[in-house]
RNA sequence: GGUUGGGUUGUAGAGUGGUCAAAUACAUCAGACUGUAAAUCUGACGCCUCCGGCUUCGAUGGUUCGAAUCCAUCCCCAACCA
């Protein structure tokens, strides 16, 4: 694969956690590295140049989504999904996988495929690995994602081995069915809080990587330490020489602590979702913007961050703009979210360049409450 | 000055003898949000020593076992007529 490929460039010698390179068709990603979520093609509230500005490098898009609207072969007559929307740098698009999850009551799944009833209209679809493969064809993003079964937190350890199984075997079928030299096709570790379900689900996944790997069905309502946890027990055990990714996280908090153990991409969507609820991400943890104290606070969310808002806003005009339900609050919360997030990723590197990951994070959490 | 309608918990607005501390909406306050069915959702919203008690429906007085609801007087508001 010439069109990809991932150079580590340096590893934190406290932590083990990496800087690295990841070469794609739009251009090289930084890792560790944190993806805004742009579901239907948009990352809601925030224009392609200003997610430039706060120094998005990739940001993720979804299969089923843009399947139901306004339709893969749409958006493939449009030129692709960077055309479209006007977005030069990589994209990567999730497979459905997690809408197996998370419209668990509108749909059904079996060895062949999955049917989904439509949020939007109630039609129905049958998506297979092929068909999903398919539509990420016609998207046309540089990373696209195998199509597996994510399991609930709390699943028991039969559904979540079942879960796993059909994963390996969906990874095949998308294997088999992806022959775009453009797209790079990462597949899905399952297994939910089972140790030895995920080391069996690594083994069998990791010979299909080829440039990036990814931890899925975390962050589904388990305790942090769980997660913490299966991820210290993954550590050791991937596939040299590709990015591992670990989707839907997170939480700043979630961010530094994946990274120090080994993860190197992370997409999710809470700084754009709560940013439109009214809450800014800070340093200090959540401050939510919308509450009366900031009734007259005219300084910026944060005296430091050199975002946009934080640059031109104070506290009591985003909390005005948010109560009066104005649409520029959530844009403005949202810019800044992101741009936390990116921040704190570079502040991440710098502290792994300089070996001491570890210390970074201890500090960075000492203040940080969640 | 007269006639009619009306004064209900922040606002609007139900309720017209007991099941009413009083529907509903909005506002307000607080919380949640982790591969986006989320610009969404949840809770609180008279007071208290809160599985119970206390004080409320313009004011005062009355009828009644019992009143936001009925009667009397007064105060205020709106529309119209002079």
């Amino acid at each position: 694969m010439e069109n990809f490929e991932f150079v580590v460039k340096h590893v934190c010698k406290q932590s083990g956690a990496r800087i690295g390179e990841l070469r794609t068709p739009h251009g090289v990603i930084e890792t560790p590295v944190f993806m805004p979520v742009g579901t239907v093609g948009t990352v809601k509230g925030v224009k392609p140049e200003e997610l430039k500005e706060l120094g998005a490098q990739i940001i993720l898009s979804n299969t089923y989504h843009l399947f139901l609207r306004p339709g893969d072969k749409t958006v493939k007559a449009a030129g692709g999904l960077h055309k479209f929307m006007n977005w030069d740098r990589p994209i990567l698009t999730d497979s459905g996988g997690f809408q197996v999850f998370s419209l668990s009551e509108l749909r059904k799944v079996s060895d062949e495929g999955v049917a989904f009833r439509s949020h939007l209209s109630g039609e129905k679809f049958f998506i297979t690995p092929e068909k999903c493969m398919e539509i990420q064809n016609n998207l046309g993003a540089d990373i696209i994602m195998a199509f597996d079964e994510c399991t609930k937190a709390g699943a028991s350890y039969e559904q979540a081995k079942s879960a796993c199984e059909r994963t390996t075997k969906w990874l095949k079928r998308c294997y088999d069915a992806q022959k775009n030299q453009n797209q790079m096709l990462f597949p899905i570790i399952q297994g939910n809080v089972y140790k030895d379900l995920r080391e069996k689900s690594l083994s069998e996944v990791a010979p299909y990587a080829r440039c990036g790997i990814a931890i899925g069905g975390l962050s589904v309502g388990e305790p942090k330490e769980v997660m913490y946890e299966i991820l210290d027990f993954l550590k050791p055990k991937y596939p040299e020489n590709m990015p591992r990714y670990l989707m839907g996280v997170g939480s700043p908090d979630c961010f530094v602590e994946a990274v120090a153990r080994g993860v190197d991409m992370m997409d999710c969507v809470l700084p754009t979702r709560i940013a439109r609820n009214g809450t800014a991400l800070t340093k200090r943890g959540k401050m939510i913007v919308r509450n009366a104290c900031y009734k007259e606070d005219f300084t910026p969310i944060e005296d430091d961050c050199d975002c946009y808002a934080c640059k031109n806003f104070t506290k009591a005009y985003i909390r005005h703009l948010i109560c009066s339900d104005e649409m520029l609050g959530a844009q403005l919360l949202s810019i800044h979210n992101l741009r936390f997030l990116t921040r704190l990723s570079e502040q991440v590197k710098k502290a792994i360049w300089e070996d001491r990951l570890l210390d970074f994070k201890e500090e960075f959490l000492k203040d940080f409450k969640w």
